[in-house]
RNA sequence: GGUCCCGUGGAGCAGUUGGUUAGCUCGCCACCCUGUCAAGGUGGAGGUCGCGGGUUCAAGUCCCGUCGGGAUCGCCA
């Protein structure tokens, strides 16, 4: 190396010693006789003194640096007690420039975070990174990789990589395509998960499989969604769902104890998918604040109230939330309408006397009135929202509702980890046409979930009730990962994809060589998956997963530093083949392969 | 695909009911300055107000479209 020490590590037990360093001119201050550097590496930031001002003169801030020179403690008085560095500096003896920095796009001394345009630092992102936050988020990450790999490896878990290049499959997310030059007309597909290979990894008898896997998605953007992401990928032979949630709960707290010295409580709670509906009004509740939503279905049984006559009437209320203006509760209807519901009905309870008062409130019977803020848990001063309708439907908007009033009243412990499992989830759910008409029904988790002992029978014949061996683990309202004990007998293999309509000639088309691997004795198997970026995104506090990505994409789907993507010229077009008929006899029936 | 917010020198922002030469802080360039640490001082350069169209005597400002960025609903097994 062609440095002695590291510029953060200097302290006062080194004065005396003559240093090398070599970083950035974070910042200098020149007084004419004397000048001041603030020498910046990875380690971090000492200052150097220079009194040599012709060499100091035309340094710039982020030129590269080499200096030479005399550690000592600094004269009394001049110690900087915010800095670990502060006490000592280095005296120049020799300084080289190694390669010189034109003007900055912005400020890479930033002493304001979050003040610079994001897309301008996602242009110039190796400057961004050199900044302190930006380069802990990264730190970070790669922590938690070695935590991982160490608890998987600890565990018996081999690190298999998978194919980037692969097949098409139709069920879940759009899938990004690569034009195969070698046929043309044919396509691979990026993996939206490694999911089929490990399975078949199973079948193999590789027995415990994990990767940190890329992954791809072609779906549109959000604060927590890239089309590029990284998952904690896992599978295990002979194993069930408590040895899956162990392994994926050791995960967890190792990570936390590590980054925050957090103990997280083991075993985590669990909520079945039907109680964090009723309770929560989502599959990923965030239980940091109570405020749980009422059902209030039977309490409303026979009401003249025509929209409270629906299979489903529930309540969450609003704290305080009587001293909304008009205009504050008509808000709530348009944020309702927003989210597709027709409203949100209201009853706000007089902070004085609890009269009922709101348009609701005309509708309602006096008996119904006079126990609804006992029934709603409400109190004087409240506001009780209501969802009527579809059972899912209406818990859904009253679980957005009841997010928005813990932001809004700042029920939230933002200091909290908030860990649990969601289990038993339903194996299908409805497939609705335009009109809401149902037509059919698909996978809630993926099509090679396993029922539920209790559903193993009748999960073919009563889709509506079977309950699936599928479990995901929840921080803080974000589902941080998700998996499932898969099926490993083709006959109820078959009997799924008979569920979701998927004809044994299609299914053997798509998943045709799985099918032929589960013919070669499979062992019963589980996974899971745990998303990485968002998991890490939490851990460090970041407010979206492009903080712990190096180079993230914007929301429609560009690299600001790169400029990808791109168009191609015309001969590429030609080579890829993009345009090419696929040959007659379709692949379709070779992957069939029986 | 829908809705909302943002776009003004290199960075961050201000710009009134439309009205003279578009303003501030930081940075940049030159010079001064021997103990600063967001050093200080003096002077200077730097702007097609994202782009296109429209309204008007007059548009950074109002209207329409479009591009880019962000958030959100749909979507994401």
């Amino acid at each position: 190396m062609i440095r002695t020490h590291d510029a953060g590590t200097l302290r006062a037990e080194h004065a005396g010693t003559t240093v090398t360093l070599a970083g950035w001119v974070a910042r200098r201050r020149d007084h004419g006789g004397v000048a001041f550097i603030d020498l910046r590496d990875a380690s971090g930031t000492v200052q150097v003194v220079v009194r040599d001002l012709d060499s100091v003169h035309g340094l710039r801030a982020e030129y590269c640096v080499k200096v030479t020179g005399e550690v000592r403690v600094r004269p009394e008085g001049n110690e900087n007690p915010d800095i670990p560095t502060g006490a000592v500096e280095v005296v120049v003896a020799d300084l080289e420039v190694l390669s010189e920095a034109a003007p900055l796009p912005f400020p890479v001394a930033e002493y304001e975070p979050g003040t610079v345009n994001e897309e301008v630092r996602l242009r110039y992102r190796y400057l961004d990174l050199r900044r302190e936050g930006p380069a802990r988020a990264l730190r970070l990450r790669s922590k938690v990789n070695h935590v991982i790999r160490t608890v998987m490896e600890e565990n018996g878990f081999l690190d298999i990589e998978t194919p980037n290049l692969t097949r098409s499959t139709p069920e879940g997310a759009r899938d990004f395509l690569v034009p195969v030059r070698l046929q043309p007309g044919t396509w691979y597909a990026l993996p939206q998960s490694p999911q089929l290979f490990k399975q078949l990894l199973m079948v193999a008898g590789m027995e415990r499989y994990y990767q940190i896997a890329r992954c791809f998605r072609d779906e549109d953007f959000r604060a927590d969604r890239q089309p590029e992401f990284t998952q904690l990928d896992v599978e295990m032979s002979f194993a069930d769902q408590e040895d899956v949630i162990d392994v994926g709960e050791q995960v967890v707290a190792r990570v936390w104890k590590e980054v925050h010295g957090y103990d997280v409580p083991r075993p985590l709670p669990r909520l079945s998918y039907a109680d964090a509906m009723a309770r929560y009004g989502s599959d990923k509740p965030d239980v940091r604040f109570g405020q749980e939503l009422v059902d209030l279905t039977g309490y409303f049984a026979g009401t003249e109230f025509r929209v409270f006559q629906a299979p489903y009437v529930g309540a969450v209320v609003m704290p305080g939330g009587a001293s909304q203006t008009r205009k504050q509760l008509d808000a709530w209807q348009d944020w309702a309408k927003a989210r597709g519901a027709r409203g949100l009905a209201y009853v706000v309870v007089d902070a004085e006397t609890g009269e009922l008062r709101g348009p609701v409130a005309k509708n309602l019977s006096e008996e119904h009135l006079a126990g609804l803020v006992e029934a709603a848990g409400a109190a004087r001063g409240d506001a009780i929202f209501f969802a009527a309708g579809r059972r899912t439907a209406s818990q859904e908007l009253l679980g957005a509702a009841r997010l928005e009033i813990g932001r809004r009243c700042g029920l939230i412990d933002e200091s909290a980890w908030a860990f649990l499992w969601v289990v038993d989830f339903p194996m299908f759910e409805p497939v609705e046409d335009d009109k809401g008409e149902q037509t059919g029904w698909t996978a809630i988790h993926h099509p090679f979930t396993a029922p539920t002992a209790a559903s193993l029978d009748t999960f073919d014949k009563d889709p509506a009730s079977a309950l699936s061996n599928a479990y995901d683990l929840v921080l803080n309202g974000s589902e941080i990962g998700g998996g499932s004990v898969r099926i490993h007998q083709r006959e109820v293999q078959q009997r799924a994809f008979e569920a979701i309509g998927l004809s044994p000639e299609e299914a053997a088309s798509q998943f045709g060589f799985l099918l032929e691997a589960f013919n070669y004795g499979p062992p019963p198997h589980a996974g899971i998956a745990l998303g990485l970026d968002r998991l890490v995104t939490l851990l460090g506090g970041y407010d979206t997963i492009r903080d712990v990505i190096a180079f993230p994409k914007t929301s429609t789907g560009g690299d600001p530093l790169t400029g990808a993507p791109t168009p191609i010229t015309p001969e590429q077009r030609r080579e890829a083949g993009i345009d090419a008929k696929p040959r007659p006899r379709g692949e379709a029936e070779q992957a069939s392969g029986s």
